[in-house]
DNA sequence: ATGTCACGCTGGGCGTGA
């Protein structure tokens, strides 16, 4: 199965990049976050004549998350929102059983500052998302993937000098990231490469993507019953396209994954 | 690093969030 995780900064502004981003990958799953659709507005017509169907969960101008799924895989068991989250409507998180597999797209809070109120509720959806991860992989095959606003660690981020007294590389945060994989899941990029520099997210200002000013935000975290085959981050699309079409400010996490029970 | 982008409201700039 080949799962990729986009943060498309505006599902509307990303069409030609994700109709390309679909024709070159051939994905059989794509994980979006700030897709920023209006509710009862998500262009489900144009994604079935490329091959895909759709679920989302939609808030307007903020956020939204939303799976695409190749046409000839099965999809039951949408859930919408996360049990125990901070507010339901900002739209952050999305499951559905693809193939068999428990796939979660979801587009954590981003917390602002850490003395700001939104620091705490950002704690408090990682609270939520290891609880339900819990319960998920349990269940069987899951992969939790999307853009999790924290880097797990120093060589995730261009220069923590740079961030002290910032959010995304705190103490707090990353134990919260820790304590989802502990309920039994892999952060699939360090399981392919151990060292690697992984950014998939550089500001928009300051040629910060040219100078890799960047910071490693979208994961794929994977259970035990799914083997990671392959990685990549397709940095090609943080480039405009030869027809002048924008990036998002993140590029594409594609994992590739295996299936293999384990006990 | 603070040089951008996208949205809604509006009727061409501003406020908001990232």
């Amino acid at each position: 199965m080949r799962l990729v995780t986009w943060n498309v900064n505006s599902l509307g502004a990303r069409m030609p990049r994700v109709f390309e981003l679909l024709e070159q990958l051939d994905p059989d799953v794509v994980c979006l976050q700030e897709t920023k659709v209006t509710p009862g507005a998500f262009p489900h017509m144009e994604f079935a004549m490329a091959g895909y169907a759709a679920v989302e969960h939609s808030a307007g101008r903020w956020n939204g998350v939303a799976l695409l799924v190749r046409e000839d895989l099965e999809v039951d068991r949408v859930v919408r929102g996360l049990e125990g989250e901070p507010d339901v409507a900002e739209a952050r998180w999305i499951e559905a059983r693809v193939g068999g597999v428990q796939v979660v797209s979801t587009y954590v809070v981003n917390g602002r500052t850490p003395d700001h109120p939104m620091f705490a509720a950002k704690l408090d959806f990682f609270a939520a998302a290891r609880d339900r991860a819990r319960t998920l992989v349990a269940g069987g095959p899951t992969v939790i993937a999307g853009d999790l606003n924290v880097t797990r660690d120093d060589r995730d981020v261009w220069d923590p000098r740079a961030f002290v007294g910032a959010t995304h590389v705190t103490p707090e945060e990353r134990a919260h990231f820790e304590a989802i994989l502990a309920v039994g899941l892999a952060d699939a990029w360090r399981v392919v490469e151990p060292d690697a520099v992984g950014f998939t997210w550089w500001d928009y200002r300051a040629g910060a993507f040219h100078k890799n000013l960047g910071m490693r935000l979208d994961y794929a975290l994977v259970s035990r019953h799914l083997g990671v085959r392959h990685v990549l981050v397709e940095r090609s699309f943080r480039k405009n396209n030869q027809v002048g079409d924008k990036p998002s400010d993140h590029a594409p996490l594609v994992v590739d994954l295996e299936r293999h029970e384990r006990h």
